[in-house]
RNA sequence: GGGCGCGUAGCUCAGCUGGUAGAGCAGCGGACUCUUAAUCCGCCGGUCCCCGGUUCGAGCCCGGGCGCGCUCACCA
């Protein structure tokens, strides 16, 4: 017996027994009060067999079984619950003949629960000795192999709950990522700031370059966009007299796959009235390294074998003199698309094909994505970015042609994006203007003109800085995982039939 | 989307120059009251990803497809 139907009917067999023996497979009812696996064993580090044998704990806990070492009248059953292991000494003598039989139907996968005192094995193991046991919920179906577990790439993501029930380092990554949202949540309310939820479904999509994901409202026969942003609503609610206000939610870009991309991630966005760029650089580096403090311990992290201090301040580079160190052309010289055509070709720059990059502002973003993102290891802020790639934000007061905005690389990943907030409406018309002519000329990213978040903006909206943070990425950082995927609990993998 | 690689038992993998498929774990039967990858004895288990081709003969070679990985491009 060994195909997989076989080993599915033996499984089914023996819950056809059990429950001929009078056992429920699946009982409503579990024996209360139930102790906590990992508090056992934190609790019981240090305990000695002596000290435990002295003492007696009664204890009961309920798990299900993830190995099984069975003699002919006595077994070893490690119950998992909580992630973590206890041990259970089950002995025929001790729970009688008649519940040791039933006992022996019980295979790895069921859950179940057990109780007697806390004792420590000869080995040294600390162990329940079952007194009474009994039976919680059938598996039908076999975990993976115990040894090397689940380590089929594809298997791991198309089925997580085995990943993640199998694989310590899985669970580890979720409860981080989990501690790391609630941290930011805590630090954000810490400086009063309000949490919203703004809509998912959009009639006009807007706040970043991006395609969107497009789907109708029967009802209304609507067609709606799901978000690509929380932009657009976050300032609207800054006008709103909301002066600290936040989002964290899912965004949709209809966009490739990658180590660092996804179609729908997951996105904190703040926005502070009364502020500019340089407070969301406070902001964010506090943000980023207090979440590292208060989740690992500490603010250094390693990545591809390299220390990372995220502790505040950051370094504030200008993309200008960035470019300049690692490519040796100076764009605030060469200001024009031919000027930078040409220093490009004198300084011999590989992999740009400076012809045909269509203005200046790409031309640029070319140069600094491909040689001097990768090499942003240690946490640092890029400042001043050309205009036409920003259209919701400010421009500098003496520098028209460039806005304040900043972006946080670490790791050679951005983590944030942040900017000194558009706030005037004739200025954002003309953006918009800008972004409708780059659509017409074949952008699919452009962005569209936006008439409802216009008028808003023309009630008046105050001085607001605002930032947006990956918090995929942001788990990346303290993790260290490698691929965007390592960690999504239910990554998107392409369907399969059959 | 392009390039490279991979797809063999439920799982993890091996399979020579093309000669008719193998191990460990899991499963089944048995022994076993201190194991923790328990051990020992025995047994069962295959659409070699799919379709087509070459060949006396294909897991292996060729063509097409599907899925996955890496990478480049695209993309915050």
């Amino acid at each position: 017996m060994a195909t997989e139907k076989e080993i599915l009917e033996a499984r089914r067999n023996r819950a056809q027994e059990l429950e001929k023996s009078g056992t429920a497979l699946f009982p409503a009812r579990v024996p209360r009060p139930l102790d906590s696996i990992p508090q056992l064993i934190a609790g019981h580090a240090d305990s000695s067999a002596e000290s435990l044998e002295a003492s007696r704990q009664l204890v009961r806990i309920a798990g299900r079984i993830v190995g099984l070492r069975s003699f002919g009248k006595a077994s070893f059953v490690s119950l998992q619950a909580d992630g973590q292991q206890l041990q259970v000494w089950m002995k025929r003598d001790q729970v009688s003949a008649e519940r040791y039989t039933e006992f022996k139907l019980y295979e790895v996968g069921d859950f179940v629960w057990a109780a007697g005192p806390l004792i420590r094995t000869q080995k040294g193991e600390l162990t329940v000795d079952v007194q009474e046991f009994g039976f919680l919920a059938k598996s039908y179906r076999p975990l993976p192999e115990k040894w090397h577990g689940l380590v089929d790439v594809e298997q791991r993501y198309r089925q997580r709950y085995l990943d993640i029930l199998t694989n310590p380092d899985t669970r580890r990554m979720l409860e981080l990522r989990s501690r790391a949202v609630s941290t930011i949540r805590t630090i954000l309310e810490e400086r009063s700031f309000l949490e919203v939820e703004t809509p998912i479904l959009q009639p006009v999509y807007g706040g970043a370059n991006a395609r969107p994901f497009t789907t109708l409202h029967n009802t209304y026969e609507e067609t709606l966009f799901l978000r690509i942003s929380f932009e657009l609503y976050l300032k609207r609610l800054i006008i709103a007299g909301i002066d600290r206000v936040y989002e964290i939610g899912r965004d949709f870009r209809n966009e490739g796959i990658s180590k660092k991309h996804n179609p729908e991630f997951s996105m904190l966005e703040v926005y502070q009235a009364y502020a500019d760029y340089t407070d969301m650089m406070e902001l964010t580096e506090t943000l980023v390294a207090e979440t590292a403090r208060r989740v690992l311990g500490t603010t250094q992290v390693e990545r591809d074998g390299e220390m990372l201090e995220l502790a505040p301040p950051w370094p504030r580079r200008s993309m200008a003199e960035l470019i300049q160190e690692a490519c040796g052309v100076n764009i605030r010289e060469a200001r024009t698309l031919e000027a930078l055509r040409g220093a490009i070709k004198s300084a011999k720059i590989s992999n740009i094909d400076a012809d045909s990059t269509p203005t200046w502002s790409v031309l640029v973003d070319e140069l600094f994505s491909k040689h001097v993102e990768p090499k942003l290891m240690q946490p640092t802020f890029v400042l001043d970015y050309p205009a036409e790639l920003s259209p919701l934000a400010k421009r500098h007061a003496d520098q028209p042609d460039l806005v304040e905005r900043f972006e946080a690389f670490i790791g050679g990943m951005e983590i944030a994006n942040a900017f000194s907030e558009l706030n005037d409406p004739d200025d954002q018309r003309a953006r918009f203007l800008e972004q409708a002519q780059a659509a017409a000329e074949g952008d699919e990213e452009a962005h569209p003109i936006d008439e409802d978040f216009l008028r808003a903006l023309e009630h008046g909206m105050p001085p607001s800085g605002g930032m947006g943070m990956g918090i995929g990425r942001l788990t990346m950082i303290l993790t260290g995982a490698s691929h965007l995927r390592e960690v999504k609990v239910f990554p998107h993998l392409r369907k399969r039939d059959g």
